[in-house]
DNA sequence: CGACCACGGTGGTCAATACCACTTTTGAAA
DNA sequence: TTTCAAAAGTGGTATTGACCACCGTGGTCG
């Protein structure tokens, strides 16, 4: 069989043509109408159900609204960024701060019970525990332990933290990439330890973060544990009322 | 012109596609195959297209997962619900329990500077504010203050609020519809009258809310406070890392 | 001059069709 | 019986064509 150029494409009209969109919103401003699905259709050389599939996608992500009968518009830069970032560095520049980091340690102890269920991991398995000082402005904002197989980081030292990512550099050297998570948010107070570090109040008010990432694969890669000052940082969500469907059936 | 049925299409093809899918899932159990895409455009007399969009939805949703080449499957129920609640009512419904609510006070004051502002009103304008207790499954769950300009909800007294919601009272009676709101979160602690109110001890951490809500027409409907029992209530994400674009660009 | 209305353009929905990449199944060959 | 390649079925993408509801506007009529 021939090896006739029939390979994937890695890019589909439908990506390209958001690509094409997001150029054009950069050059216009807040409020401003892009061109008809139509003519889009007609300029980029694709269908109108793929401008529409592409335009879909930038409304759902708050980039523009539909007016119906009117148009397609550069919307408000969406308040309420969605809560599904993905780095403690991304949120922070997304709130308009400069990030920093500083290893507080680095120690590999067996799983044990509670870590081995979360990681999927036998309690004896070796896990590496690393404890760094979230700053951001050059002012404390969390407390941040991650907890990481060992045999999937062999020889990563407090060193290689100081300026990368973790993210970056799990997918740089080690070739992981994060692609899913569940996160959960709860109130606390911070304790003794937590607050000589971040430098508040004992018993001051914070979010306790708890997150487990994993591959494509569904692979467990890494368990973290974030204390996040109350007073510096704050959740703020955009509500938007569904309409049609007034109420699920339940059984 | 001759009145020929042409009548506004309330419920699409593809909403009505959607329900008929979600019947459908209420009959199988997590994990079992639907019908294929083409099956199911064949069977309900729609085109695929028309399908896909449905369950585009539902998969967005989180209630199906589409596994290409195998199949489209029914999936775990979502652990992650979305954070974009629009009420204490719904929100406790989606986390299996039974919602109730005890009106503690309602009184009428002035705005005040703090409040009016939120409210975009004037200082001395009369604003009723309500006090109410949450409860989920006859236990206390959450203390929640509204504020709203009185103008707008002349007459109301504490029984109306015992039954129906909030909103839907709004909706029905005074034909006021909330369309989007913006709210904060933030970790805190629960004062004395808080935490006798809940019945928990003093200084428990728990989660503040702050929402404001408007109409379409972008007029203030109401401001609410809300604290909600840290060991209670629990806010669950879920993070998926976008694929593609490894970063927007800012400018 | 003002009120009204028809028209053109826009987004919203839908159909029918086609091809691709991937997964599962199947059946023939080893 | 085992192996493995082809076939069948699935979701993923894309095109073309069509009609609807809605909005703004410009022209017309009073």
């Amino acid at each position: 069989m021939i090896d006739s150029a029939v390979r994937a494409p890695v890019v589909t009209k439908q990506s390209e043509t958001r690509e094409r969109v997001l150029d054009l919103i950069e050059q216009l401003a807040v409020g401003d109408a892009i061109p008809s699905e139509r003519q889009l259709g007609t300029d980029l050389g694709v269908s109108r159900l793929t401008v529409r599939a592409a335009l879909d996608d930038l409304v759902r992500e708050g980039l523009l609204v539909r007016r119906r009968g009117s148009g397609t518009f550069v919307s408000e830069p969406k308040i309420a960024q969605e809560l599904t970032m993905t780095s403690f560095t991304e949120d922070m520049r997304r709130r308009g701060m400069v990030p920093a980091s500083r290893t507080l340690g680095l120690r590999t102890v067996p799983a044990g019970a509670h870590l081995g269920r979360l990681l999927k991991v036998s309690p004896s398995e070796p896990v590496v525990v690393i404890t760094r000082l979230r700053l951001a402005d050059r002012e404390t904002m969390a407390i941040e332990t991650l907890h990481v197989r060992e045999s999937l980081i062999p020889g990563l030292n407090a060193g290689d933290l100081e300026q990368r990512s973790f993210y970056e550099l799990l997918e740089q050297r080690y070739g992981i990439v994060i692609a899913s998570g569940i996160q959960t948010i709860e109130p606390t107070v911070t304790n003794e330890e937590e607050s000589s570090a971040l430098g508040v109040p004992l018993h001051s008010p914070a979010f306790l973060f708890e997150r487990t990432t994993q591959t494509r694969a569904g692979e467990i890669v890494e368990h973290v544990r974030s204390i996040y000052r109350g007073d510096r940082y704050r959740l703020v969500t955009e509500l938007n009322r569904r309409e049609g469907r007034p109420g699920r059936r339940f059984a």
